[in-house]
DNA sequence: CTGTTTAGGTCAGAATCTGGCCTCAATTTC
DNA sequence: GAAATTGAGGCCAGATTCTGACCTAAACAG
């Protein structure tokens, strides 16, 4: 029966292309009799899929959004387009989707032919990603270490621990968390014999090492609250509160929510609060409101802006 | 044989869900013979699938990467980040996949149940742009615009031209380009009877109005063409060319190559080359680079960065 | 070496598929 | 209002396919 359902595949692919077909056409494309089409979405509308249909001149078939997900039949160009997607979407690191769009970039790496993939990692190099400060994570890496975690693979890898020492370390990966704009990787330390949390931009050539584990139980409940856990040398943050020469309408139009509160203060002014780990990120998105403002916290803030401003006067004192 | 099929993609969908699978958990999950489930594995190989497979203890099936995409079997969080990783692609405007993103993003979601479609509207607004310089596109338009030239249906929007004037505008869409940083939209007006471009971030509420219509030659012989002809008052761009207090390789591993290029100058010096039609970003980009540098081109350039300097002094003076 | 796992041939009965034919209903166009 | 077009679906007959059971072979781990 593999002509009945790739066929049903390749209807479904149709329908998914263009979004309205009158039978004859279908019957055409799949070289079917028309009442076989006629069969055919039934059993499409049978699985769940829920394809409309007209009578009469200008009927025809048109695939509906319904209550599950069909599968995607997707072209090579909208693969990529899906996996280049993903790639951001998965170190924007602000939306809240980051883990699941690297489980599911997992299942699409999984199945993307080769020549596909090689087209990915070319535009993988141009993915834009917020203003490039700090360390930042291969889309790879994570793909990689996702599919350990996935299929309770062993994985090795180099870590280069924060002070700076080198080690090669094999583990049973449990987990991989996104926290703040950073990637954990929670596993178990096989040499060491305990739980321990890397940080994915600190690892290097993680390699699945074909070894299965029998998957092991978090000390805690769950391995975000592990990670927050175990990052009690919190990483520095700046809560910063600035006046700004614009009303909070104006402003509040031009910054994402997630990048903090504006209220207004009087017609002309508003107080803007926002924070970050990265002083650096943080001036530069300050800076970047294209009004005027004052600083009032932190003080290391207002010390980088000086910083800041010295430095494009220089540059531009020729 | 709806059973057939279904059991199939059953089928994909766990072998992509996870990457080893042994028959008889197979045969469990799909309540078949475990000779059937060597049928159909069979049968998605004779479809172009490549499923391996290992003999012995610990051996089992495997969904490997082949030469054609296999559909796509999403759960409902990994469709919704496909649905919002391809929207920050579409408005990324920089990596050269905008407009298969698009086309991917209309085809997700014409099937796209409806709860999830919420879910995805409520992450849309959390999206990360580049940073928010210049009107931005809601990726709802793109999708209904893009839906309407494929499908060939007719499409009114309220249009506000560039000396500020409204009008209702019913087209035939023809096709949704993507130049520089913006979205364009070539249709025929059907009032005013020519081609046209829209600016896609200067139309409202767009709605395809069920009218279909037989599909004109533009008189160009692609669209994308056409619009670059028809932009003739061309944006302003800007070239800039700064010196960096840097080696090349330290800058070039913190700047995505389709930011501009850098060549050495000598073992601590660097020259930067980048161009934007964006004035405001263009400086905050190079500001952002956190090395000393000197600007040489164009004055207005160092003109803005002079400003910048001078509100950041402001903002700090107290 | 032993146990486990996949590969695949064969068989027989059951189930399904397909195309053709027909009638009916909906809808557009003239 | 009538004609033409398009989908819905019942029915039939012949051909095809599916499934489970049973069996042997081969590969592999410990």
């Amino acid at each position: 029966m593999t002509a009945t359902s790739s066929r049903l595949l390749e209807l479904l692919a149709l329908l998914q292309s263009r979004s309205d077909w009158r039978g004859s056409e279908l019957a055409d494309r799949l070289e079917v009799s028309r009442r076989t089409i006629r069969r055919d979405v039934e059993r499409l509308r049978e699985l769940g899929y829920p394809v409309e249909s007209l009578t009469g001149p200008a009927g025809g078939y048109r695939l509906r959004a319904g209550t599950a997900m069909p599968p995607l039949l997707l072209d090579d160009d909208e693969a990529i387009a899906i996996a280049v997607g993903l790639r951001t979407a998965a170190r924007a690191s602000v939306t809240g989707i980051e883990e699941t769009a690297v489980r599911a970039l997992v299942k699409l790496e999984q199945v993307l032919p080769s020549h596909l993939r090689r087209r990915v990692a070319a535009l993988g190099a141009a993915t834009v990603a917020p203003p490039v400060t700090g360390p930042t994570v291969d889309p790879q890496h994570l793909t990689v270490i996702a599919a350990a975690c996935r299929d309770t693979e062993c994985l090795r890898f180099a870590y280069r621990s924060r002070d700076g020492t080198d080690s090669r370390r094999e583990v049973e990966p449990h987990s991989l968390v996104n926290l703040g704009r950073r990637w954990y990787l929670v596993a178990w330390d096989r040499r060491r014999e305990h739980w321990r949390t890397f940080r994915v931009d600190r690892l290097e050539r993680p390699t699945p090492s074909g070894v299965r584990f029998d998957p092991r139980r978090l000390p805690t409940r769950d391995a975000a609250a592990y990670v927050e856990r175990s990052i009690t040398g919190a990483p520095v943050r700046y809560e910063a509160t600035v006046t700004l020469h614009a009303t909070a309408d104006e402003v509040a139009a031009r910054v994402p929510h997630y990048w903090g509160t504006v209220e207004p203060i009087d017609d002309s002014t508003s107080r803007y609060r926002t924070g970050d780990d990265d002083l650096q990120w943080l001036a530069i998105r300050i800076a970047m409101l294209d009004v005027d403002f004052e600083v009032h916290e932190p003080p290391e803030l207002a010390e980088r802006l000086r910083a800041l401003s010295a430095r494009l006067r220089r540059a531009t004192a020729s």
